[in-house]
DNA sequence: ATTCTATTTGGTGATTTTGCCAATCATAAT
DNA sequence: ATTATGATTGGCAAAATCACCAAATAGAAT
């Protein structure tokens, strides 16, 4: 692989990664229908809050999420709905419902 | 997140974790048009042919991929095509080209 | 049977990712 | 100004991933 092959591929593997972990798909599909708190998801998963914290910075850094702050509290809702597209078709046809 | 529900994100999560490494992604572009051999592949991305080796083994394991035995070669092509559409909307919404 | 070529497997150190705790920051309420 | 609540950040240990080397396997050819 050259140099710019390289970069391209690293670039989309990227992407991969932030998908890559069962809470972040969790959060996706939490917040692909109504807004949310940090609070309300890290209780739903059950981890700790700074854990959260750090699954949807992931998730934000790569635009896939966006958190939007009123008052003291951040909701978070999905930027993308297309990563639901590709979600399901990825999981049909690799044949994980 | 309860048992089932853990379950069925993790095993989504593999998925992904199998698309997650810039040499992964590259041998699926690779071998999308042309049934391709380790040694060939191994070369094109310049790394230790076990690991190019494990590599196919984690696409493999995932169907992702196939390969087939000719004399003593293994010719792999790619399993799914539908991994393309998907890996191609997943870049353009997410604005890597 | 031995040798040769293609590929896989085992092992190990290096790097990355993950998750918790503690500390900090941000905003609101008193 | 102090306190309280929601969220993020820094640090560290545990776990997972990665890449190489060396050794083993599979099959073909001699």
């Amino acid at each position: 692989m050259n140099k710019d092959i390289e970069i391209e591929f690293s670039e989309k593997a990227e992407i991969f990664k932030a998908l890559a972990h069962p809470t972040r798909l969790f959060i996706i599909h939490a917040v692909k229908d109504k807004i949310m708190l940090v609070k309300e998801l890290t209780k739903l998963v059950g981890i700790d809050i700074s854990t959260m914290s750090k699954h949807l910075d992931i998730l934000k850094r790569h635009k896939i999420i966006e958190g939007k702050r009123n008052k003291n509290f951040i909701y978070y809702r999905l930027a993308i709905p297309c990563v639901l597209d590709f979600m399901s078709c990825a999981m049909k046809v690799i044949s994980k419902k």
